[in-house]
DNA sequence: CAGTACCG
DNA sequence: GACG
């Protein structure tokens, strides 16, 4: 699958709103996409289960996750880590499909990063009055590589920052289909969603789906 | 501190 | 009771 998949399908529906510096939001980027995206996603569910997490401080997270990819991002007690394995199963984490790796990559390219490889797909379940809490994406190898998010589902609150976690960060509302990149000099931003309202989507329910694309090697 | 609790 |  080519970024003319992605970009040039419905250009019409789709347009670009930019943040800061090495940030944009490209709004229904994976709309056109969505039943396969929806596909693909009930398969990684079915062979590694979404599950709440632990925060090396003990804390049970309220997002449900899981990865696909050679690399899972987890957390436990000891810390948070990249892992090739799914530590509740012990076997490796589903594949990346196809559909997941081309919207990734035409993602990245739309916001100016090209050659975006992923290696790395966390997957997070938001439900009603869940939350993410305010944080940095610091445990990859390097950080030349952008993030790539992307919105299924019911609509949320999100929150970009700064280089500091003191600064104030901008609400961005988010709905399905909105994809979030950034990279460069906001690779290291702080960002996080806020507690979740209560919705329902035709398609996904009444939770809201989060890809996040990193290389994580 | 990828968390909750508490308080104005 | 919602919000910061």
């Amino acid at each position: 699958m080519t970024f003319d998949l992605f970009a040039d399908a419905e250009p019409d529906r789709m347009w670009c709103e930019q943040l800061c510096t090495g940030a944009v939001v490209l709004r229904r980027f994976a709309l056109a996409h969505e039943a396969a995206i929806l596909t693909a996603l009930d398969g990684i569910t079915g062979a590694a289960p979404l599950r709440h997490m632990i925060t090396p401080g003990g804390f049970r997270m309220s997002v449900a996750m899981t990865n696909c990819g050679r690399y899972g991002w987890v957390t436990d007690r000891t810390g948070y880590r990249y892992d090739t394995t799914d530590p509740a199963s012990g076997k490796p984490w589903p594949g990346m499909p196809e559909v997941f790796l081309a919207l990734a990559q035409a993602a990245a390219s739309s916001a100016g990063f090209d050659g975006f490889t992923p290696d790395a797909c966390l997957i997070n379940r938001y439900e009603p009055g869940t939350r993410l809490s305010l944080h940095q994406d610091r445990n990859e190898r390097d950080f030349d590589a952008p993030i790539v998010s992307v919105s299924l589902g019911i609509p949320a609150v999100f929150q970009f920052g700064g280089a500091r976690r003191e600064d104030k960060p901008m609400r961005v509302p988010l709905t399905h289909g909105d994809v979030v990149v950034w990279g460069g000099p906001a690779r290291l931003r702080y960002h996080g969603v806020l507690p979740l309202k209560e919705a329902t989507h035709p398609l996904v329910g009444h939770h809201r789906i989060n890809l996040t694309f990193r290389k994580a090697a």
